[in-house]
DNA sequence: CGCAACTGGTAGACACTGTCTACGCCCGTG
DNA sequence: CACGGGCGTAGACAGTGTCTACCAGTTGCG
């Protein structure tokens, strides 16, 4: 009836994402998942053949994750669609600076290139989520591309963040100027 | 007076350039590095003291690399700075593209997290331009904030495209209308 | 009921990694 | 000539991912 009996697939994902939280990326070896889940090191290759496809599962509950934040957020979806596409960007915004080693996870090059692990398929959801958003905000352009181009631009303002060199820039220590930057950049300036 | 016999604190780094750019990131471990170099898997120790100080030294490499290649396409300087910054970003896109393993590598967390590895002052430079010039192009801004913001876009743009979501997302196979979009974006509409 | 096959985990080996330490070689200076 | 010291070698160590042999329980079937 405890969680300790739940299946052991599950079971390292959940330890998995503890650590990564916890520790960090570099956490993430196939061995101390398997310690911290009190099975012995070869017991995780019974179902997931590879270190690379425990790491997608792992990372496939980071996409799960911020889908649902995104979705808590958004609510029943009454604001404008403008003002939706700003607190979903605020949103992925936040999990990205709180939630570092998953963020890393999720996008780690090694795993989303592998089309075998399914990981971009994971990530399909909450994009296409933006990419309705934005279909909506602004009618008059492609979508897909504008949704692209701005997610590019979150993840790239992250990614700066992460390391410190915009605060130096800045001298602040909050993200709503460049996310209101990149929305107005993306979307056009408007009414907020 | 062959190359063979420059110092060996070269040579690792020489070594580590060629391999990055022909195996990828994985393939620079110390020990591959060094027996590429022809030494023992214990000399590189003699010049830099852990593993990721070789790699810093090799990501360094990548920053003079494409500084020089930015100012080799700027010339004498003496288009508006609109269109600097323009050619200033398709070199860097260009250089993300083309070599992806050392672009990876100049932009890993743990490198550019320590700052006792001095690699985020060898990214000055170069960013320093990019502010000088986005400072001309549009003197009514902060030119830091606004060039971090669209380096931060450029970045995404790389990262994005690198593992193939904006190719699905658009089916073409070039990054001009990204750039334009994210230079009008950050910069604003203006002739081209 | 009896036996076979299969599921799911263990344990050890292998090659490889980064780091550390003890050891020498060789060359310049005293 | 002696002698340090810079420079590289070689081996050990802990840790990693993967592979393979094994084995206990359970399940299925005649």
């Amino acid at each position: 009836m405890s969680e300790r009996n739940a299946g052991l697939r599950t079971r390292l994902v959940d330890v998995g994402v503890e650590l990564v939280t916890t520790e960090g990326v570099q956490a993430l070896s196939l061995r101390e998942i398997a310690r911290r889940a009190g099975v012995s090191h070869g017991a995780p290759r019974r179902y997931f053949p590879t270190h690379l496809e425990l790491l997608s599962a792992i990372a496939r509950r980071g996409f799960e994750d911020l889908a649902a934040r995104g979705a808590a957020a958004l609510g029943d979806g009454t604001e404008s669609p403008r003002r939706q596409v700003a607190t979903l960007g605020r949103v992925y915004l936040d999990f990205a600076l709180t939630h570092r080693g998953m963020h890393e996870l999720m996008f780690r090059h090694d795993l989303l290139e592998s089309n075998t692990l399914g990981l971009r398929d994971a990530s399909l959801p909450v994009f296409g989520l933006l990419v309705d958003l934005v279909g909506r905000a602004r009618p008059d352009v492609d979508a897909r591309l504008v949704a692209g181009a701005l997610l590019a631009n979150l993840y790239g303002i992250a990614q700066l963040w992460a390391w410190g060199s915009l605060q130096l820039t800045t001298g602040k220590d909050d993200f709503t100027p460049l996310l209101d930057a990149a929305l107005d950049a993306h979307l056009g300036r408007e009414d907020r």
